[in-house]
RNA sequence: GCGAGAGUGGCGAAACUGGCAGACGCGCUGGACUUAGGAUCCAGUGGGCCUACCGGCCCUUGGGGGUUCGACUCCCCCCUCUCGCACCA
């Protein structure tokens, strides 16, 4: 390994140094200028780095960077998503305070990021752990309280037993939790719940109108919400038509073929349906058996369905046919109505559940010709189904409903997948809820004047059963704030997303002491323009974020409907086809790479390997490439600083020699290229490409000795090439740039230029290479002028020599010429 | 099962609206410099073949069809992989 590297250390330092000094990245809301806000997912505080976040950080800081050099007001700012479980574990396990490890996690991370050399406003730096953030988030809990947005209740949720808390269905995955992967059990339990439900729509809505964002995460978050259109309506029980069973279908064209009712095994209504003791027994046992398998059992595919049929009927209100009712595992509570009408001839579900235990199918759609199979889900014409007879499928579902409203029965609904977001957590290391149980007042908000509610410092942290806050006397026990009688406080904290939903906010002004975010402060600098982050989001706090905007815009805090204009979701950093993991023991220290290379080649290499939203390859010896490269840039300009600092070198024009054109063309070539892959799809590695053929290109260019060029033409290409290409890296390897960019004797930061732009007059060409083909292969070249007429290079090509043997034997069928690129002559024998 | 994305040299990858497939980098091979090279520089590098060194031919983007003067790119069928959802009525 080299030993003779450019001094990147000392660079480094100091150029980190002088950043900081000058307060060079500090943003500050210019009216007059356009703004860019340029924001990374803000990292945990892990205690490290890895090389995720160097991947991520590097694409922002390009993306900063950039637009800086573009005349943009940049905010690039970073802090800490500092509440979570890992912190109190951490007490558990080594008995320090999560405030103190939290903290020093931070102060270890913000170190680690600042020998990235990243352009972040230092100065609004946030933690979401500190009172004066989550004092806000309270406050909006109040009034999203009183909205009915915030609401308490009783019911069963996801359970983790080893994180002992609470999880929202978006953290459940697979049936395990998404933090810790232990297997999730149900529970009844009172908690509390924000209503997304109530913008479902809406979220839905935006999905089409967020174009910068990624298709996939898009059709990830259409999925998680999951609306569909059908109807409702009532099946009364035979003989009691006091008692209805409500279902839902988004097929009611098929009720015809309804040949029996199915409710979830936990409907509140089979109480009422047994008819005696022994059937309420064996109910019981049914459920027994139902709630004995395990969520990740139940989400088993192809499993047999479990089903027990009721004594009870029900009668089907389209046709009087009285029919069978079961109880069923594969009816879900928490979806519809928790009861269908079963369908088995059109619903495959239905079908292997009829097929099971021996129940009649009815068709009331035509098959197509040949369908062999189970259920028929497609289109047709109706059939068995009454007055719906003839008719397709689309305009008896229509005419269903016309009949189901017109009798009373149901009506059209649309249903939803995504669930209301249960955000409490029966743990310490979060924001406490802002509510107390008065003795006389009943659940009370804490008064305004009285947030934040702190979370108290002295707490034992068991990791056992229960919520910490339980334990702490003197946080529990507490006035009512409305009578002043005794009250009891929530020991509940909230979900950490609630937290990571609203800081893109607080960035803009981090310190404002009058609300959340200062009104004008929020116009100017929202929506987050470009918003960078991992893929492992795509629906849970970018789905929360959409929400939580959402209603601060409904609560008139900000004017704004959505929070991130573009997305780009980068890709993850795996090496030896796997991801990084200590027990893969494939794990690249950040540190260590710094330490070797220089954070410029770290960056560099991040940003070469892949195109961001692929997974990178981490790859050593594609580092020391990296590497490489920069060491020939900081030789090259070394060595020639005499030459680069000539008089005339900063002249600037069109050479008079072909050649001088021929290398000012590559010059200005590179930068119209570099800008494209930036600004059209973040094609980082192809712009370093694109920079790394300039370089080559340099030094061809300088090793003609004696010159193909006249040596006055000499010193103001190369120093053209040279300024070129470190104002061309500098958002990719800044440090290393700027050094070069002074040694070349600027004063100015390399970062306060502007970013090249391409002269129409060295791009112009006189001749361009023209392909010749016959019958589609690559038989000649022609040079020529460019624009000649179609006409020209008709006839050139025809005419040359190298094609000519292959056209002699055949007639020439047809010519196409596209001006400028290429010829192909059409033959036949 | 449903949905989305992907499949190109030994490897990471390029190829914008169809127009020279494999840019750039890694690795490898040879050479130069050198006490030394795992530094640096130069040259070569998809496969097969012809050749008197110039040079040339054929094949090649997961497989098979199609459209087109021309297809990595567009259309149809199939295979494989990755991700997401998954009894959502």
């Amino acid at each position: 390994m080299s030993t003779d590297r450019y001094p990147y250390r000392e660079i480094e330092a100091r150029w980190q140094h002088r950043w900081e000094e000058a307060k060079q990245f500090r943003a500050t809301e210019d009216p007059a200028r356009p703004k860019f806000y340029c924001l990374e997912m803000f990292p945990y505080p892990s205690g490290r780095i890895h090389m995720g976040h160097v991947r991520v950080y590097a694409i922002g800081d390009l993306l900063a960077r950039y637009k800086w050099m573009r005349g943009f007001n940049v905010l690039h700012p970073m802090g800490w998503d500092a509440f979570g479980l890992p912190a109190e574990n951490a007490a558990i396990e080594h008995g320090v305070h999560p405030a103190i490890w939290t903290y020093e996690n931070i102060d270890n991370m913000r170190a680690q990021l600042r020998k990235m050399g990243i352009s972040y406003d230092w100065d609004r730096e946030i933690a979401t752990c500190d009172p004066t953030y989550y004092k806000w988030e309270q406050l909006i809990f109040i009034r999203m309280l009183e909205r009915g947005l915030a609401y308490r209740k009783r019911s069963t949720v996801n359970w983790c037993p080893s994180c002992q808390t609470v999880l929202a269905n978006e953290q459940v995955e697979d049936g395990r939790c998404w933090r810790c992967d232990s297997e999730v059990t149900p529970r009844e339990i009172d908690g509390w719940f924000f209503k997304i439900t109530a913008y479902a729509e809406e979220l839905l809505a935006w999905c089409d109108r967020l174009p910068g964002w990624p298709e996939r995460v898009l059709t990830m978050q259409r999925n998680w919400i999951g609306r569909s259109e059908g109807a409702e309506f009532d099946l009364p029980v035979a003989g009691r038509p006091a008692v209805k069973i409500r279902v839902f279908t988004t097929r009611p064209d098929t009720a015809f073929g309804m040949t029996y009712a199915v409710l979830a095994p936990e409907h509140p209504l089979v109480d009422r349906l047994v008819v005696d003791e022994r059937e309420r027994a064996a109910v019981a046992a049914f459920r027994a058996e139902v709630a004995k398998e395990s969520e990740i059992e139940r989400l088993a595919a192809d499993r047999p369905k479990r089903g027990f049929r009721l004594q009870a009927r029900v009668v089907n209100p389209f046709n009087g046919a009285e029919i069978p009712l079961f109880l069923a595992d594969y009816v879900l509570m928490g979806y519809g109505t928790g009861a269908i009408m079963a369908v088995p001839g059109e619903d495959q579900r239905d079908w292997d559940f009829a097929k099971q235990h021996g129940l009649p199918i009815v068709e009331t759609v035509t098959r197509p010709d040949g369908w062999s199979g189970g259920a028929y889900a497609g289109d047709g014409i109706k059939i068995n189904s009454g007055f719906l007879d003839g008719l397709t499928v689309a305009a008896a579902k229509r005419r269903a409903i016309d009949w189901l409203v017109a009798n009373g029965l149901g009506e059209a609904t649309v249903n939803y997948r995504l669930r209301d977001w249960g955000i409490s957590r029966q743990r310490y290391w979060g924001a406490p809820i802002p509510v107390l149980y008065c003795e006389a007042c009943g659940m009370v908000p804490e008064a305004e004047e009285n947030l934040p509610v702190v979370l108290p410092r002295d707490v034992q942290i068991s990791g056992k059963g229960g919520s910490p806050l339980a334990e702490v006397a003197s946080f529990v026990n507490a006035k009512c704030p409305r009578c002043r009688g005794r009250a009891r406080r929530e020991t509940d904290t909230m979900d950490t997303f609630v937290e990571s939903s609203w800081y893109f906010l607080r960035y803009c002004s981090p310190r404002y002491e009058g609300g959340m975010v200062e009104r004008a402060a929020a116009d100017y600098w929202m929506p987050v323009d470009q918003y960078i982050g991992g893929i492992e989001h795509a629906v849970l706090h970018l789905l929360y974020a959409r929400f939580y905007t959402k209603v601060l815009r409904d609560l008139r805090l900000i004017k704004l409907d959505e929070p991130f204009t573009a997305l780009l979701s980068q890709g993850m950093v795996i090496k030896d086809g796997a991801k990084m993991s200590k027990s893969k023991g494939n794990i690249v220290d950040p540190d260590e790479l710094i330490r070797t290379f220089g954070a410029d080649t770290a960056r560099l290499f991040s940003l070469f390997a892949a195109p961001p939203e692929k997974d990178l390859d981490w790859n050593d010896h594609g580092v020391e490439g990296a590497s490489r490269f920069l060491n020939r840039v900081w030789r090259f300009v070394i060595g020639h600083l005499d030459e680069l600092k000539a008089p005339g070198a900063t002249a600037r024009g069109v050479p008079a020699s072909e050649d001088g054109r021929a290398f000012r063309r590559v010059i200005h070539d590179t930068i119209r290229r570099v800008t494209d892959d930036i600004e059209h799809d973040f094609h980082f590695n192809t712009a370093i490409s694109a920079v790394m053929e300039l370089v080559n290109a340099l030094s061809v260019f300088d090793g003609h000795p004696g010159g193909r060029v006249p040596p006055a033409e000499r010193p103001p290409l190369l120093r053209e090439a040279v300024e070129t290409i470190l104002r061309l890296l500098g958002p990719f390897c800044p440090h290393i740039t700027e050094e070069l960019w002074s040694q070349l004797g600027h004063r100015e930061s390399v970062f306060t230029q502007r970013w090249p732009t391409p002269d129409p007059d060295a791009l112009k060409r006189e001749e361009v290479t023209v392909v010749v083909q016959v019958d589609g292969r690559v038989r000649g070249r022609l040079l020529v002028g460019v624009d000649a007429s179609e006409e020209r290079i008709r006839q050139l090509a025809l005419a040359d020599e190298r094609v000519r043997p292959w056209v002699a034997s055949r007639r020439v069928e047809k010519v196409v010429v596209v001006p400028n690129r290429l010829v192909n002559i059409v033959t036949r024998a």
